[in-house]
This record gives structure tokens, sequence and C-alpha cells, in this order.
RNA sequence: GGGCAGCUAGCUCAACGGUAGAGCAUCGCGUUUACAUCGCGAGGGUUACAGGUUCGAAUCCUGUGCUGCCCACCA
């Protein structure tokens, strides 16, 4: 046993311990049950590592979730569970695209368009490579035991295959349909994009009152009204009773004389504005689905790039942006102008992943329907039977109001339910490249769907690609194999836990509880464990354009990954934001290195003790303890006790603090200090002796998940005898 | 407009019905053969505000005020 080094060297330690355990093979279960560690028979505990974007480096919220899970999955597996934690990362079709589109103008003053299908995803896939590779070595360094043989992508020939079965299966249920829908377009990228991706922007823009026969009405973009001629009121408007619903009038308008429909639809606001408004159903919602409602014509005003159609007249070919105050002027001029607001408040939607401002358009797009009622496919799911009729949004609403999924914390069930009821049919085309490509082929009027060709000539592949989250919504089956009946299949689904941020609850999880009950008829998890944004010491998001980013890799390198571990965890409640900062982390460094001098201090003061293994339990030598050391033992037993109980019940941060506590206020600053005196005595120096080693030996065990690297080293460097495994695979001590 | 969370020592948080705690920061003292990435000690809080329930309330109830977040088709 050589001696320990002054103070503790995270930097010299870690890769080193991290080859050590990839070497050891242990981090997959199939290893720990062939070498005998753990029994074939035991109760499996898996979480499947929510799959970065390929679009670049980790942030700290990854290192919160890598912390977080790699907790979760070395206690798991210190109690001799079957634990399986499965690396992956994800295509994240439309912000990996976006970002090498920028990439392309940036540096070579070229679109995809001019490259090609073909040459431009050469270069995406190409990027999506190097950026794995990086952020596969940034989970690395924080520690995460991650079974790296049954690593996965969203976008490979297994993912690929479960998608396109999956596509298939619900294409023939007729859950997945194609049809003519309005849609959120973004004309500068050229794509649709979901709701959820949706980002909401305010704008003060200048509001209009336009003289529309009769009434007066009022809008922020009267660009799109050319060809309104359906007018809309409250059915219940007194001051619009003499009006009748399907009524025509002749009026001005501003390409000339029209004829306008009155239309009763209860959405009215009537506070709002004068109670009446006209629609522009190809480019509103709301308009959209009244004229669903009164089977009313549709017309489409602004073409894909956003410039007007020849409805609008003169202004046909001019760009939205432009024709505004073109068209104000022409309006004042024909005495429709009344009036005009300048201090409005607008909401702008725009596209949360490249910026391009929403513009809705009816376009034929494949959509999910969460509606459509069918039988359900599979027996064995709580609380449905097999062939009873269901829907998709039900099936979302049942696992969790049955509490066969539980979310923490607790409060976003309500949200999730909250989500659920509104949830409208998920358009799940568009039109970028890089992702998977629908896997439906069209011959004039034919239609097949499948992975390949269908044989025959003339067959084209519908060109456009699914949605990202269509992948990742499979992620807990497809990585064990799913539509293959596997073992890994069998043993790890329904997975334990999915630990992720709660900013992506409804993109994500809530699609994987679709997916995996329809699919699989498994929930995807049990329990679902939400972490908070982590911010900066002010609360601020961290951001680049801000600059108050702390970069995880710069923190390992100055204070070591199990610093920073603990700078992530400490103060972090599920559900709850962390205010972290650099200050913070290198509290926890000093924490790494009081443990470390702790262990210097037992080995220096137990040299002349004839051990036999401090980690096993108190056995006989127990009956000669001192009353000073039994009353130790006994409080260490409780601290035991409630740290297993703490992370039990998800409550890792108080668990690290616990443990924190115990080792630096009572151990250290009571229990050596107090052995100093102790170790002097020959009568109480054996039993002492015994109980520092006993204590420090399980404390490593129970710090282990929480801080690897420093527990890890220290027992190579000190208690481990010849043929022993790595801590890593060692009981949990109680 | 609807919903959710928070408001406790300078800062970050814990206590969730029984005399308000920790870490960091501050100040004083100390040690240099476990650790200065250290030890001992000190100061510092009518627990946002106003009512109520209770023998007793940060803790339960009602209301108010801020702060933050989420959802929503006000043209």
């Amino acid at each position: 046993m050589k001696e320990l080094a002054r103070a503790y060297n995270p930097q010299e330690t870690e890769n080193k311990i991290y080859k050590l355990w990839e070497k050891s093979g242990f981090f997959n279960p199939d290893v720990l049950v062939k070498k005998s560690i753990i029994k074939k028979t035991a109760k499996p505990f898996s979480i499947v590592l929510p799959p970065p974007n390929v679009t670049g480096t980790l942030h700290m919220g990854h290192a919160a979730m890598l912390a977080i899970e790699d907790i979760l999955i070395r206690y798991h597996r210190m109690r001799g569970e079957r634990t399986l934690w499965i690396p992956g990362t994800d295509h994240a079709s439309i912000a990996t695209e976006s970002k090498v589109e920028q990439i392309l103008i940036k540096k070579e003053d070229t679109t995809r368009h001019e490259l090609g299908r073909e040459e431009f995803l050469k270069r995406v896939h190409a990027f999506a490579k190097e950026s794995h590779d990086g952020i596969m070595h940034q989970v690395k360094k924080m520690g995460a035991s991650l079974d790296w043989s049954r690593e996965a992508y969203t976008l490979d020939e297994d993912r690929a295959l479960a998608v396109q079965t999956a596509f298939a299966k619900m294409y023939t249920e007729g859950l997945i349909y194609r049809g003519d829908r309005i849609v959120n377009w973004d004309p500068k990228m050229q794509t649709t994009v979901s709701d959820d991706e949706i980002e909401w922007k305010e704008q003060q823009t200048p509001f209009y009152y336009l003289k529309y026969g009769p009434f007066t009405i009022g809008s922020a973009r009267p660009e799109t009204k050319f060809g309104d001629k359906y007018v809309v009121m409250h059915p219940k408007d007194k001051r619009y009773t003499q009006y009748k619903q399907g009524e025509q009038i002749e009026l001005d308008w501003i390409g000339g004389r029209i004829t306008a429909t009155i239309i009763k639809d209860t959405s009215i606001d009537m506070d709002f504005g004068t109670g009446v408004m006209t629609i522009t159903p190809w480019h509103d919602k709301t308009d959209f689905d009244i004229a669903l409602r009164h089977n009313l014509d549709t017309e489409q005003i602004i073409d894909q790039k956003g410039k007007l159609l020849s409805v609008a007249g003169e202004f046909a070919g001019i760009h939205i942006k432009k024709v505004r105050p073109l068209l104000a002027r022409k309006l004042d001029a024909m005495g429709l102008l009344e009036k005009v607001d300048e201090n409005y408040t607008n909401r702008i939607a725009t596209n949360s992943r490249g910026g391009g401002v929403i513009e809705p358009q009816i376009m034929r797009q494949w959509f999910i329907d969460v509606e459509k009622e069918f039988p359900f496919p599979h027996a064995g799911l709580p609380g449905v039977e097999k062939g009873q009729s269901t829907t998709l949004k039900k099936l979302m609403l049942h696992v969790v109001k049955t509490k066969q999924i539980e979310i923490l914390p607790k409060r976003f069930e309500k949200t999730y339910f909250h989500w659920i009821e509104n949830l409208r049919d998920w358009c799940i085309s568009r039109q970028i490249w890089f992702g998977h490509q629908i896997p439906v082929w069209y011959k004039d009027k034919e239609i097949k769907v499948g992975a390949t060709s269908p044989t025959g000539e003339g067959w084209e592949q519908d060109p456009d690609t699914l949605d990202t989250w269509f992948s990742s919504g499979l992620w807990t089956f497809s990585t064990l194999g799913w539509p293959k009946k596997t073992k890994d299949l069998q043993t790890y689904h329904p997975t334990s836990v999915l630990e992720t941020g709660y900013d992506i609850l409804f993109f994500w999880v809530a699609r994987m509880i679709l997916m995996s009950t329809y699919l699989v008829g498994e929930i995807p998890f049990r329990t679902v464990y939400l972490h908070g944004l982590v911010r900066d010491e002010q609360g601020r998001k961290m951001s680049k354009s801000i600059g108050n980013v702390i970069d995880p890799l710069t923190m390992i390198e100055k204070y070591g990954a199990d610093a920073t571990r603990l700078s992530l965890i400490i103060g972090a409640a599920p559900g709850n934001d962390l205010k972290l900062s650099e200050d913070r982390v290198r509290g926890y460094r000093n924490f790494a290195n009081k443990l470390w001098n702790i262990a210097r201090f037992v080995q220096m003061s137990t040299q002349d003790f004839a051990r036999e293994s401090p980690l096993q339990s108190e056995g006989d030598s127990l009956a000669k303890l001192s009353k000073e050391d039994t009353k130790i033992l006994s409080d260490f037993t409780k601290i035991k006790k409630e740290v297993t109980k703490l992370i039990e019940e998800y409550r890792l941060a108080k668990a690290a603090e616990t443990l924190y506590h115990y080792t630096w206020h009572i151990f250290a600053d009571k229990v050596l200090e107090d052995s100093k005196k102790v170790l002097e005595d020959t009568k109480t120096k054996s039993s002492r002796q015994y109980i520092l080693l006993l204590v420090l030996g399980d404390l490593l065990l129970l710090l282990h998940p929480f801080t690897p690297f420093v527990t890890e080293e220290i027992y190579q460097q000190l208690l481990l005898t010849d043929n022993k495994d790595p801590l890593m695979v060692q009981k949990w001590p109680i």
C-alpha cells in the first residue's frame, strides 16, 4: 500500500479511472451476470439516455442529466440489480440541418438547394459524426457509466427499421393520414414546424381599422385581407341582429366591388374591437377552423416564399414584409382606412429552430390522428383490454391517470393532462432533407408504404422527412431492438426511469407514451424524473449572447468531474431550476479533497491495524468496540439508512447533502479530531482503528454514485485487495 | 385570459403543526506531520404582507402584493 498524495488530483485520476471501468466491461450488465457479480434473475433497472442532439457540444443541462442518471444507475448497480443505461444521440433533423445550412452560407456562401440533396446530406452526416464524437467524449468525462456496447443513434439502421415499422403500422390502422390542413409554414427554412416548436414573440405593430361595408373590422395584418369575403360575428351579438347567417351583402373592398357573406360563429369575442371580423382561412388557424365549421371557400393569398399571389392585384409578387405601407396608403386613398392604432402589441409566431416568422398555409401533409378510435391491439396493459376501442389521446391520459407512470415532481401531471386535452393532430412531415424519409411511394394515384421501392417502374418516394420527435418517440424500445423481439426488450422494457428536463415534457415524454402504448402495448417507463434548467448565478438562462455560459468541460478541467456533479445535484430539487456559479463548483472540489485527506488520515492511523476486510459487515469485532465507537457506528448506521431512503425517493439533493455533511462535519470534524487522542491510548486504539476503516469503507460506497472518481481512486489505492473488483460493483452497504 | 411555482440570515437553499437550520459570504481567533482546497468560534432572520383556524403556524385556510414559468385561435 503506497501513501496517498497530499492533495487529490482529479486531472491525473479521472481518465485513468474511467478507462479502468470501461476495461472491466462492468457497464454492461451481461458481463456482470457472466462474472456472477449479479444474479441472472436479478431485478432489472434500466434507463435510456435522452439522446443529445448532434448539433454541438454538451452544456450544463446535459451535465446535470448525466449526473442524476449516473447516480441512479450506480446506486442500483451496487444494489445488485441488473442495471442497464443505454447511450445514444439524436439526429435532431431540423436543428442540425439549419446549423449546417448556416455554416454553408458563412463558409462557402452556398445553400442546400445549390448543393443538391445528396451532396448536402453528405455534409450533414460528416458534421453529425464529428459532433457525435465530441459529445460522447464529454459524456465520458462526466463519469457516466453507460453501456457503450449498446450505443444507438436515432438515424442508424436499427432505428430506421423501427421508424418504418411504426409508420407502416400506424398508416395501416389509419392513425397516420395525409391531408390538406393548415400547418405552420416557415418561409425562411421552407418547411412545416409542429405547434410545439413555435415560439411567440411580442411586437409593437400598427393596428388598422378598416371599413368593410357597413362594418368596421380590425387587423394587424391588412396584407392578408385581399380575398376576405366572409364577415363573422357572434350569433348573440345584439348590435348585429339584423344580419342573418348566410345573408349576402355588396360592398367595396380593396380590389373593387365584392359580395360578402355573413357568418355567425360563437368563437367570436363580442368584447374585442367591434365584435366583427373577416376571415382568411388559408393563413390563419382560427379562421381555418371557422371555415371548416361552415364549409366555406378558402383561397391562398401568400405563396410559400412569402410573396403575394395574383389575388392581390397590383400588389402581386411583393413580399409581405414590404407590402403593408403601400397597402395602407391605397386603403386610405380609397376611404377604407378609418383609423390606425400605432401601439398595438401583436404576438408573432416564429420557428424556434431557425427563427423564421411562421406563415400558416393550407398544405398537403402527413398527420398522426390523436382522436381516431381504433381497437387496442395488445393484451396486458392494465385498464385497457385487447380489442377495446380507444384513441391515442385516451391512452396517453390513461396510463398517467392510473398511476402506471408517475411524474416527478407531481405538479407536472396537471400540466401534462392539460396539454393532452388541447392536443391536435400532430403534423409529422417536414420539407427538409436530414432525417427519416417518409416510407411512402407514389405512382400515379397509387400509394404504397414500405422501406424500399415497390417493384415496377415509376415509383417515387415522398421527398419529405419525418419530424425528429417521431423517431425520438420510439426511443425507449427502438434502442432495445424493437420491432425485433429481442431479449433486451423483454428484460429491460418498460424502462425504470426517464430522466429529462421539464422543458421537453410535451415534445418528447408525451410522444414516447403515445408511441409505446400503441406500438408495444407497454408504458415506456415507470417514473418520469424532470430536472430543472441550469441557470447562471443571477438566475438568467445561460446563453452565448449574454456570455454567461459555464462550460462543463472547463469545470471538469479546473475542479474535477466529481465537484461538477455535486454542484449540479445539491440544491436541485426535481423540477426546480438551479443557479450555478463557479464558486459552487470550487466548493465541492474542496469536498473531494477533504474526503481524500480523510482517507489519508485513516491510512496513516491504521497502518499497524491487523485488517481483515473493512468493507465486510461489522461481524464479530463488534463485541470489542468501545462505548464511543459503538455510538459512532450507530449514528453512521442511521445515516446509511437515511441516505438509502432518500435515493429511493429520488431526493438526490438531500441524499448528497446528508453525506456531505456527515463526511465533513461529523466524520472529519468530530470523529477524526477525537481520534487523535483516542489512538494514543492503547486500550481504545484498535477499536477506533477498526471503526475508522469501517466507516471510511462504507462512506466510499455511499458516496460512490455521487462522486465516483475520487471514491474509486481511494478504494483502488487503499482498500483494494488483489482479486477484488472495482468499487463500482461492490455491494451497497445496507 | 387560464394555470403552476416561489417569496425564510447578504447570497443559495433546508425545515412543512411544537423553542427557525446548513453551505457560501462576513468578522475574530488558531493550526502548518490528514487537509490553508484547513480548524475553532461569532454576528446576522417579527420566515413578503393582512386576516383566520389552533394550547401552539414558515408550516394549515382565506385574501393581497410582488417574482418567475407554462398554456391559450382575441381578429
